[in-house]
DNA sequence: CGCGGGTTTGATGATGCTCAAGCCCGGTGG
DNA sequence: CCACCGGGCTTGAGCATCATCAAACCCGCG
């Protein structure tokens, strides 16, 4: 019997890398369904994170606390993403983030070993954490491309257009934190947008 | 006989993989070293990145122009780094950003095909990209957290604190550009700095 | 009904940009 | 050897964007 989200969870290796149906369910082996409610953290700054996994309910945050006391928000994670600290989950040192369930959330988790067990006995599967990894390291340089050279409307307008699910799901305030400006300013934002 | 900067190199292999005599030969066998002068540039935007490289001597600016037309330098490379732009490498499609020279350098570098020769042939060589890979991505996620969480001035002395080098080498226009000013606000922050 | 978190709105302020001019200094040509 | 040129750095004045402080508003929930 396969756990709910299990297909998902297999498209989404597939898109990288195909699998037969043995070197599905050996990697699937390795990962559990996890539930998890509103509110709760899977880990939160300062913990080790001993987790990677992949989302196929829910909406989560990823955030850490700057210098000034603010949390920040890095990312959303909704169906079909993966979370982890690689930093934290390799290093073992305790992690700068905090990754909090905004809905009812269930993910299908592994601890480092199992996962890197996974990797050498599935070696596709190895393959595709590599491409997953290449490609998110340059979706996160480019990230940072832009967040650099766009004013606050730019990035609210591409928001807008590239994840409007997000902005039906999560309160304004967090999306203001994942834009990097105050609720305050996004407001007045979402008012200059709204007259065009 | 072993080409200059190959120690250095197998150095930074081996900070992350140990590696066999034979072993980090058939990973040099599959690098070439190259040299290039200064304001040259290894690629531009617009080709397709083919190739995957460390800087033995030299310094280069990896750098895209954004949507306003303005050159934003996304980091400099000087001895002991890696370059690519591992998206286009892989998918073939053209790179956003351009590498070039700041002053004479010389590189060990390898194509897409033989570097992916060497992970398969060099097991360990292959653990270290993966490494290699995840801490350059963890370290990008972080640099994006303070770019965004700092001001200028914050973010100047950090470049201060932690590679005075680099300052030292690079004029100051380009400094602005890593910091995501302009010079003119640089050279503010400078005088503002110096006060102190 | 009243509380409380989230959103909106207004007034003011800080940071960094734009436009513009001047300065410093190394390189070139007379 | 010196005058001139040009790029890069500095400085000044005014401006745009977003933050801050503060108050009002909205609305679901006890």
């Amino acid at each position: 019997m396969l756990p709910p989200g299990a297909d998902h969870f297999r498209k989404a290796i597939e898109e990288l890398t195909p699998l037969s149906d043995e070197q599905f369910a050996e990697v699937l082996a390795r990962f559990e369904l996890r539930r998890f409610s509103k509110k709760e953290c899977l880990w939160s700054s300062g913990d080790v994170c001993r987790m990677i996994g992949f989302v196929t309910k829910g909406c989560l945050r990823y955030f850490f606390t700057d210098n000034k006391g603010e949390e920040r928000i890095m990312y959303f994670a909704t169906e079909g993403w993966w979370i982890a600290d690689l930093n934290s989950l390799y290093s073992g040192k305790p992690s700068l983030y905090t990754l909090q369930a905004l809905e009812d959330c269930e993910l299908l988790l592994s601890t480092g070993e199992k996962f890197e067990e996974a990797c050498s006995a599935v070696p596709p599967f190895g393959e595709f954490y590599g491409k997953k990894t290449r490609r998110s390291y340059s979706a996160s340089v480019q990230r940072f491309a832009d967040m650099q050279s766009e004013s606050a409307e730019e990035k609210y307008l591409k928001l807008l257009k590239n994840y409007p699910q997000i902005l039906q799901r999560v309160p304004q305030h967090y999306i203001a934190s994942y834009l990097g400006i105050k609720p305050q300013s996004l407001s007045r934002i979402r008012k200059q947008v709204k007259g065009k």
